[in-house]
DNA sequence: GGCTATCGACTACCCCGGTAATACTACCTG
DNA sequence: CAGGTAGTATTACCGGGGTAGTCGATAGCC
């Protein structure tokens, strides 16, 4: 199914930490992102909550505190934003994105040199 | 420069009107949009004033209508946006992001062999 | 010259991401 | 048992996308 988990920056900052830990307090999030935003505990909380609401997490309690873990993976979050943005902006043509990614100067020699190892792999495997 | 011209999905479907017509009066991109999206013209006039705030449209006086034109290119908006979503979700890894699309079951064979001619003809050109 | 249709401006809503203060509740400890 | 504290829920606010009604001005027609 995978449809539709938009999640925006702070979100997925968090999914990202579910996503490492397994699962976790708001507590834990909260430190885990401590440094790169000096975001309030409640604002994790809230933020949370709005997630579970939302269906991309879902929480025990534990004692006192609510343990929560994801109930979607980073594969299916990825996914469903990537194919939305190949949606918007080139109407589902993800070879034209690529093509934009290769054109706009976007990837760098190296880039390039993965990016033609991963095709041949692929071409190998799948492809035709 | 071509930062952060987030646009949501209705701002896209204007922006296309006036990126294939050039410019354009509210009334003939409500015009354009009437069949795919059935909005009133207000909706689109009032899009239209924010994208402006925005600057990523300006207009002139012809008589009474107001004539749009862009001022960011479809080239540039893809840009920000796809730059913008490689940042959220790989740290802004774009070969990161072809890896997604190629293990993704994203490409089907045909968009494969199109990707594997770009990738070529771009190692030619640029690259390692 | 006055009426009407047209056009943009203004205003208002809803929803949601992000942010956080405040309110509430339940545990733990003295 | 009472009070403090830890932890969640509630509420609120901002900004922006999306949507549209209403208002005021104006151009054109009778």
């Amino acid at each position: 199914m995978t449809r539709s988990h938009q999640l925006g920056d702070l979100q997925l900052a968090i999914m990202r930490v579910l996503w490492k830990a397994g699962e976790a307090t708001v507590a834990d999030v909260h430190e885990a992102l401590r440094t790169e935003r000096g975001l309030a505990l409640t604002t994790i909380a809230t933020m949370l909550s709005k997630m579970e609401k939302k269906g991309v997490v879902e929480h025990r309690s534990e004692g006192r505190h609510y343990v929560y873990r994801p109930t979607v993976s980073e594969e299916q979050v990825h996914r469903s934003m990537v194919s939305e943005l190949t949606e918007r902006l080139f109407a589902g043509d993800a070879a034209a994105l690529v093509n934009h990614l290769l054109t706009a100067q976007e990837i760098d020699a190296d880039e390039l040199a993965r990016i033609a190892a991963l095709i041949e792999q692929r071409a190998q495997r799948g492809g035709a």
